[in-house]
RNA sequence: GGGCGCAUAGCUCAGUUGGUUAGAGCGUCUCUCUUACACAGAGAAGGUCAGGGGUUCGAGUCCCUUUGCGCCCA
C-alpha cells in the first residue's frame, strides 16, 4: 500500500487513540492565550468553560457522554474561531457516594466497618481508592475525545480547592450567614445523616390512613357525660388520621380550624395522647383543611415541616421521638429501642386494644425518599450549619433576570426564578468522614472558633481545649465554588484574573438548583461577578423509547461498549444531532450504526478526493472556467457555512449538524463527487475539479470537526499531505499542522451569481432524477445506455452545455442525445418526460407499450392540473395583494412552470 | 394545587423571526457488487403535523381550548 492508499473503511479503533495522543502533545488542548507564559495578551477575550465535575468514583455513563460531547463541541468551535479556549476538567469527591463504595469494598474485602477503622484511617483509604480509581472516570471522558486542559485539572478535595471551601466558609460566617442550631431537617436514617431538600424526593405511593380517637380529658368545667377518663374510647374524642401513627409519640397538640362547628367547642381544651397519657392542647389555626381526612391535625412539630411550622406559631413544645437510626428514642414510652416501622405496628395494635381505633383506609400520598438509595426519608430535629440564602439568592435572582446570566433554552428562566423565589435556608453540614470537614471548633465552654487556618485555641476564651466540629460539607457546597475555585480563587492567580468569569455553563437541566443556581450565587457573593453569562442546558439521555435507563429495567446503554463497536464519532454525533436543547433525547443504537455509516461516507469520500489531487500529473493548471457543477457546489458550501454560523449563533447544534450532513451526503457525495469523477477524465477540467473537491472538502471538515473530531483530523491530515506533495499545493499553504487549530471557515459576501447558477443546476438534477426514475419504472438495465432526444426551449444553451453531466449520471449513451431548441415532430416510440420547459424523449423501442404510456401521462396532467388550480386559486385571493412581493412572485413562477408543463402533456397525448 | 414540556411517516426524531407540494435516520418494497464507499448506489411506497376553535392573504409553526403522556415545584 502506498502512502496514500488509504483502507476502504475507516478504522476507528487504530485511529482515535492515535489523534488523540497526537492533539495532546501538541499542546493543542491548552490556551494559546496564556497568563503564565511570555508574550500575553490580557486584552484577548478568552473562551472559558468548566467541566460539570463527573464523580471521582464514577463511571462514564452516556450524561457524561452527552456533557462532554456538547462541552467539546463548543470549546472546539471556539478554537477554530482563533479565541484562546480553555476547558478545565476535573472531578468532585462526591461524599456519599464514595464513603458508601470505600465502605462497602472494606466490608466485603476485610470485613471491618468504618467505624471500626476509626476516622483518620478510614479517610487514608478513601484517597487509596480515590488514587487507585480516580483517573478511570477522566480517562473514560479523554476516549470522547475531550480538548481540556488536563495541566488544569481539578479535584475538590485539592488543597487549593479545599482552601477555597474554608474561605468560603469563614467569610459567610463572618457575615452571618452561616449559622448553626437545632431545625426540622430531613434525616437519612441509612446514611445517618441530614441530607439537603434537594436530596429528598417525594413518589406518590399508596399508604394506610390511620383513623384514631384523640381523647378529651374531662374538664371540671365540662365534665364528661360519661366515664371520664377516656380509657376503653369512651367519652368525648376528636377525629383524628395519620399515616405515621408512631410520630404520636410526638404529639404536643391537636388543631381544629377556628370555624369549624364540630370541633370549636374543643378549642382550649387538653386532649390525651395515646398509651403516653400526656396531656396536650387542642388548639385553632387556619392551616387545618376542615375537608381534609376527620378535620383535624395532630400536631408532631418534631417530624413534620407543616407542624413545625404550626407550632412555631403557637409556641408548641416540639418532642423528638426518634433516634438517628429511626428507632424510638426514650421519648417514646414503651417503645423505646424499636424501629420506626415496628413500633407503628405494635402502638396501633396497642391502641386498638385500647378502644381508641376508628378505622384504617388505604390512602395514595407522597412519601419522601432519599435521592440516594430510596430509603424513606424522616424529618427530625437535629442540630445542624445552614447557609442563610435568601440575600444569596436574591443577587442570583437579579443576575439572570437584568440579562447579566442567559439561560438557553428560555423557559427554565422561569423554573429558575420559581426555585429561588421559594428557597429555605441550606442544610450544609453532613455526619460523614469523607469530605471537606467544618472549619469549626469547640471549646469547654462552647464557644465557636471558626478558622481559615487551624486554630490551637479558642478565639474567645483561649482555652487550649479545643476540638473540631465532627461534620463535613455538602459536596455542592464546594461544588458551588467550582468555576473559580479550580482557578485560583481566592488567589488572584493569573488564570483566574484573565479565564475568570468563564462563558458558557453547560450541563442537565435537573442539576439547576443543585448545581447552577449555588455557582450563580456563590460566584456573585464571592467574586462580585457572574460565573459565566449563558447557562446552555441539554436534555437527559433516555433508552430509544424514551424510558430513564435503569439497571433494573436492564436497559442501560453502556457508552464505552458503543464507543468499541461503532466509535467515539459516532455516538458523539447521535447525542449532538438527535438532540435539541433542554429536551430530552433517546438514544437508539441504529441511529449510531447510521453515523457510523456517516463517519465510513466521509473517510471514502476523503479517500476519492484524495486519489483525485494525488493524480495530478503536473503543475499544467489550464485556467479552465468553473463548470455549472463547480459553482453549485461552491454556492451550497457558502450557504452552509453560513447557515451553521447562524445556528451556532443560537445554540441550535443538532440543526446545523443535521444540515452539514445532508450537504456532504445528498450535495458533495451523491451529486458533486459523481460529477467530478466526469469532470476528471478531462484533462482540461482536471486540476480545477481536484481544486474545488479539496476546498469544499475542506470546509466540510473543518465545520464537522466539533462534531466528529477524530475522522476529520485524520482525513484532514492525509488530504494536507496529499495536497501538499501535489500541483495543488498552494491550496493548503496556509493551513496549520492539525485540523483541531485550523480556522473555522469564514462566512462571505454573496457575489451575485449564486442563485441562478444554483437554480440551473437544480433543473439538471431535475431532469435527471427524471430518466432516473422512468428507467427504473420501466426496468431499464442499469448498465445500459440509453438515447435520448431532448426538446429544451430557452434552456437549451445550458442543456447543451451540460449534455455530459446528464448523459453520465443518467445512463445516456452521450453520442445518441441531441438536445434541440424544439422538435418539429415528436420521435416515435418514445416515452416523454416533462420537466416545465423541458420535454426528454426517451426512445425504448419495443418496450413502449403505448397503453401505459397514456396512462402515465394522464396521471402526470391530472397532477399538474391539481396543482395549476391551486397555484390560481391562491394567486386570485388576497395572497397576490398581501404577501411579500419575492413571495408572489415564486407562486407565479410555479405556476407557469406548471402551465408549461401541462401544455407539454397535452401536445403528448394528442400526439 | 402551581409551573413547564411533549403529541409530526410503521419506529425514533428534526422542522426558531408564520411563506403555501412537511424532512431525516431506521424499517418496508424494486433493482444494482458501476473503478471513494454494499458501513454503498439508484428508484418507490408511506403523513387530514393529537381533536376543536381563533388570528392571518397564508398556521406543523402564533393565541385559546379539550384529550393523552411526561417532568419540575409545593
Amino acid at each position: 500500500m502506498t502512502k496514500h492508499e488509504l483502507p476502504k473503511a475507516y478504522d476507528f479503533k487504530s485511529t482515535e487513540p492515535r489523534i488523540y495522543a497526537m492533539w495532546e502533545a501538541g499542546g493543542y488542548f491548552k490556551p494559546w492565550n496564556d497568563p503564565n507564559k511570555k508574550g500575553f495578551d490580557p486584552n484577548i477575550k478568552p473562551f472559558v468553560i468548566s467541566i460539570p465535575p463527573p464523580n471521582v468514583t464514577g463511571e462514564l455513563h452516556l450524561g457524561h457522554a452527552m456533557f462532554v460531547s456538547m462541552e467539546d463541541l463548543m470549546i472546539r468551535y471556539h478554537r477554530m474561531k482563533g479565541i484562546p479556549t480553555l476547558w478545565v476538567p476535573g472531578s468532585d469527591h462526591a461524599g456519599i457516594a464514595t464513603q458508601l463504595m470505600v465502605e462497602r469494598d472494606l466490608l466485603a474485602k476485610e470485613e471491618v466497618t468504618r467505624e471500626e477503622l476509626g476516622r483518620e484511617e478510614f479517610i487514608k483509604r478513601t484517597w487509596d481508592w480515590k488514587k487507585k480509581y480516580g483517573s478511570m472516570i477522566t480517562n473514560q471522558v479523554r476516549r470522547l475525545g475531550a480538548s481540556c486542559d488536563w495541566d488544569r485539572e481539578r479535584f475538590t478535595l485539592d488543597d487549593g480547592l479545599s482552601r477555597a471551601v474554608r474561605e468560603a466558609f469563614v467569610r459567610l460566617y463572618e457575615k452571618g450567614l452561616i449559622y448553626r442550631g437545632p431545625r426540622l431537617i430531613n434525616w437519612s436514617p441509612g446514611l445517618k445523616t441530614a441530607v439537603s431538600d434537594l436530596e429528598v424526593e417525594y413518589s406518590e405511593e399508596e399508604a394506610t390512613l390511620y383513623y384514631f380517637k384523640y381523647m378529651l380529658k374531662p374538664s371540671p368545667l365540662r365534665p364528661s357525660p360519661k366515664i371520664g377518663r377516656g380509657d376503653g374510647g369512651e367519652g368525648e374524642y376528636i377525629p383524628v388520621a395519620t399515616i405515621r401513627p408512631e410520630t404520636i409519640l410526638g404529639d404536643t397538640a391537636v388543631a381544629v380550624h377556628p370555624d369549624d362547628e364540630r370541633y370549636k367547642k374543643y378549642i382550649g381544651r387538653k386532649v390525651i395522647v395515646p398509651i403516653l397519657g400526656r396531656e396536650i392542647p387542642v388548639i385553632a389555626d387556619d392551616y387545618v383543611s376542615r375537608e381534609f381526612g376527620t378535620g383535624a391535625l395532630k400536631i408532631t412539630p418534631g417530624h413534620d415541616p407543616n407542624d413545625y411550622a404550626i407550632a412555631q406559631r403557637h409556641n408548641l413544645p416540639i418532642i423528638s421521638v426518634l433516634d438517628e437510626a429511626a428507632k424510638i428514642n426514650e421519648n417514646g414510652g414503651p417503645y423505646q429501642g424499636q424501629d420506626r416501622f415496628e413500633a407503628r405496628k405494635n402502638l396501633w395494635a396497642d391502641m386498638k386494644k385500647a378502644g381508641l381505633v376508628i378505622k384504617e383506609e388505604k390512602y395514595l400520598t407522597t412519601i419522601p425518599r432519599s435521592q440516594r438509595g430510596g430509603e424513606i426519608v424522616e424529618p427530625m430535629i437535629s442540630t445542624q450549619w445552614f447557609v442563610k440564602i435568601e440575600p444569596l439568592a436574591k443577587a442570583a435572582l437579579e443576575a439572570v433576570k437584568d440579562g447579566r446570566i442567559k439561560i438557553v433554552p428560555e423557559r427554565f428562566e422561569k423554573v429558575y426564578y420559581n426555585w429561588l423565589e421559594n428557597i429555605k435556608d441550606w442544610c450544609i453540614s453532613r455526619q460523614l468522614w469523607w469530605g471537606h470537614r467544618i472549619p469549626v471548633w469547640y471549646c469547654e465552654n462552647n464557644h465557636q472558633t471558626v478558622s481559615r487556618t487551624d486554630p490551637t485555641e479558642c478565639s474567645t476564651c483561649h482555652s487550649k481545649n479545643i476540638h473540631q466540629d465532627e461534620d463535613v460539607l455538602d459536596t455542592w457546597f464546594s461544588s458551588g465554588l467550582w468555576p473559580f475555585s479550580t482557578l485560583g480563587w481566592p488567589d488572584e492567580t493569573p488564570d483566574y484574573k484573565y479565564f475568570y468569569p468563564t462563558s458558557n455553563m453547560e450541563t442537565a437541566y435537573d442539576i439547576l438548583f443543585f448545581w447552577v443556581a449555588r455557582m450563580i450565587m456563590d460566584g456573585l457573593e464571592f467574586t462580585g461577578q457572574v460565573p459565566f453569562h449563558t447557562v446552555y442546558l441539554h436534555g437527559l439521555v433516555r433508552d430509544e423509547i424514551g424510558r430513564k435507563m435503569s439497571k433494573t429495567y436492564g436497559n442501560v446503554i453502556d457508552p464505552l461498549t458503543v464507543m468499541d463497536e461503532y466509535g467515539t464519532d459516532a455516538l458523539r454525533f447521535t447525542l449532538l444531532v438527535n438532540s435539541t436543547p433542554g429536551n430530552d433525547t433517546n438514544i437508539d443504537i441504529k441511529k449510531v450504526e447510521a453515523n457510523r455509516n456517516f463517519a465510513n461516507k466521509l473517510w471514502n469520500a476523503g479517500r476519492f478526493v484524495i486519489s483525485a489531487i494525488s493524480n495530478q500529473q503536473s503543475a499544467i493548471s489550464t485556467k479552465a472556467e468553473p463548470t455549472l457543477a463547480d459553482r453549485w457546489i461552491w454556492a451550497k458550501s457558502q450557504q452552509l457555512i453560513r447557515d451553521v454560523e447562524r445556528l451556532f449563533q443560537t445554540f441550535q447544534y443538532g440543526e446545523a449538524g443535521r444540515q452539514i450532513y445532508e450537504f456532504f451526503w445528498s450535495d458533495f457525495a451523491d451529486w458533486y463527487v459523481e460529477i467530478a469523477k466526469q469532470q476528471m477524465q478531462n484533462a482540461e477540467s482536471r486540476t480545477q475539479t481536484a481544486g474545488i473537491l479539496a476546498r469544499v472538502i475542506d470546509i466540510s471538515l473543518r465545520l464537522l470537526h466539533p462534531f466528529t473530531p477524530f475522522v476529520t483530523e485524520e482525513i484532514w491530515g492525509h488530504l494536507r499531505e496529499a495536497l501538499k506533495e501535489s500541483p495543488l499545493s498552494n491550496l493548503a499553504a496556509d493551513w496549520p499542522e492539525a485540523l483541531i487549530v485550523a480556522r473555522w471557515p469564514e462566512v462571505r459576501q454573496l457575489e451575485g451569481w449564486e442563485e441562478s447558477k444554483i437554480a440551473d443546476f437544480t433543473l439538471i438534477q431535475e431532469i435527471v432524477r427524471s430518466i432516473r426514475n422512468l428507467r427504473a419504472e420501466e426496468s431499464v438495465a442499469p448498465a445500459k445506455r440509453i438515447a435520448a432526444t431532448i426538446a429544451a426551449g430557452g434552456k437549451a444553451n445550458l442543456l447543451k452545455e451540460q449534455s455530459s453531466t446528464i448523459a453520465s449520471l443518467a445512463g445516456l449513451d452521450h453520442s445518441q442525445l441531441s438536445i434541440l431548441y424544439s422538435l418539429e415532430t415528436k420521435p416515435k416510440d418514445s416515452m416523454a418526460l416533462v420537466i416545465g420547459a423541458v420535454e426528454v424523449y426517451i426512445p425504448l423501442a419495443g418496450m413502449v407499450d403505448l397503453a401505459d404510456e397514456k396512462a402515465r401521462l394522464e396521471k402526470e396532467l391530472k397532477e399538474t392540473q391539481l396543482q395549476i388550480e391551486r397555484l390560481e386559486k391562491l394567486l386570485s385571493s388576497d395572497f397576490a395583494n398581501k404577501a411579500p412581493a419575492p413571495v408572489v412572485a415564486k407562486e407565479r413562477e410555479k405556476l407557469a412552470s406548471y402551465k408549461e408543463t401541462a401544455e407539454k402533456i397535452k401536445a403528448q397525448l394528442n400526439k
